[in-house]
DNA sequence: ATGTCTTTGTGAACGCGTGCACAAAGATGG
DNA sequence: CCATCTTTGTGCACGCGTTCACAAAGACAT
């Protein structure tokens, strides 16, 4: 997923494993639809089917949390939603930004599911003056130059960076400095930061690329051919080459 | 993450691992970024560092490819760009639906990350009858009932669904039963897909709520002295019960 | 040629995540 | 109170991915 994955290693989350958190939104939204529904009770392998994953897992997954499940019986809906909002910091307001208010940015902006769950858009900010005070969703635009009071003003510490490339680490720069220390990016950059600064990225490309890779798999089992050569500039010499073309010394 | 997490674990990828596979994009694009500046070769290390990666591990992955590299030198720039596009299967043309133009899908439309490397954006379709022939990204908006047949005419492998979550589940079979074998699904909702068919998702607000672990954490290490003792007080009679501690979540 | 220096390619160890399989815990019924 | 049934919680083994560390390969100078 797509996702991000230049977390850092910090496992040392008090035992909670990277790869457990990962699974709470999930198994948090299931739940919450099945609260939805007035369900009381839901046991681990129902709840794994509609969340996807292995009933173990999820067992498992939850055994880091505490015991909430009753054996016999399974696990009480509303406690277990409770209790996930909780671990994931969810039963507070996150105010969020999102700097870079072209076509991606005003899309995020809209989308509902920030809003819904803890999280409040609390400004828009983009480089271009044009934009400034323009009203997307709801909400004027403002200037990056404030971007810094901002924050500060308003407490925040996620960002959500949606500038072109070019501009992102300069824009993550400013918001680290300011004082956010998680950073969600859809610039296809690799940014850096400082220890203790999170950074997760959504990389459509990226998702794309991997699918491409899967499909090429599919399709050409059979015809492992090498498609035409579009003229690979250097031919090299690679010795242990499954295909076997040795080529020589790179050119320079 | 994104991304993406729900993929099958078909790792019977003829020796490619998968975690290599997903980082193949990331240095296919640090070294397409050196090819514009003409830079002839790139060491391990340099390469590493731009991708933000171990250098062992970039060295590891690319032993996966062949053997592209020269000893004392490091990897010339333009062939192992040939030699990543070519495995990932950039060097064919794909084609792409995106299913759903509400505010994501259209900036998706508009997206240039889509059509920049190999991917091409054969059709737009929504389920509204008023979006029909509307122009997004400059091309024509298609209804859901040409599905079937846009999908046929285009040959389109490859499908992007950035509807709401309700009708999700149900174009992902339609697309499916069309023809697609791969999907990039961007509605918060687990897809169930049969054998053979790859899934990745992204997903925003899972991924905001991965930070807000984070975050939350980060926020209360100051009094994390006295949660190094076992949580002795197991909460077991929280059942349902005195309705004292009552969710404060929020649904959608 | 020979030696030195750089950088790759990889063997091996380690740690994390996954899933099986089962004992313990509790519900339920007689 | 005992027997049986359901479902949790987890010990354990296995496999994947990461990282270290080093020998081998080639470039380059003398």
């Amino acid at each position: 997923m797509a996702t991000g994955r230049t977390h850092r290693p910090a496992t040392r989350s008090r035992g909670i494993p990277e790869a457990t958190v990962a699974r709470l939104p999930l198994y948090l939204r299931a739940l919450t639809a099945l609260s939805e529904r007035s369900v009381p009770t839901v046991s681990s392998e129902e709840l794994a089917a509609a969340a996807g994953v292995n009933s173990a897992k999820l067992r498992k997954d939850f055994s880091y949390l505490g015991s909430y499940g009753t054996r016999g019986v399974g696990y009480d809906v509303e406690y277990l939603v409770y209790q996930i909002s909780r671990e994931l910091g969810l039963t507070q307001d996150w105010p969020v930004v999102i700097v870079g208010i072209g076509n991606l940015g005003a899309a995020l902006a809209n989308y509902g599911g920030f809003a819904s769950r803890g999280f409040r858009v609390a400004a828009l900010i983009d480089a271009d003056p044009a934009m400034a005070g323009k009203p997307v969703a709801g909400m004027p635009v403002q200037h990056t130059d404030d971007l810094e009071r901002i924050i500060s003003d308003n407490g925040v510490s996620i960002g959500v960076i949606a500038t072109p490339a070019g501009a992102a680490q300069q824009v993550c720069d400013r918001l680290v400095a300011a004082g956010v220390t998680s950073i969600l990016n859809f610039a296809p950059t690799v940014l850096s930061v400082p220890d203790g600064v999170d950074v997760r990225k959504v990389d459509l490309s990226i998702e794309l690329q991997i699918l491409a890779f899967h499909e090429q798999r599919k399709a050409g089992e059979d015809a492992a051919s090498d498609d035409g050569a579009p003229a690979p500039a250097v031919a090299k010499d690679h010795r242990k080459g499954p295909d076997g073309d040795v080529p020589a010394v790179m050119p320079a």
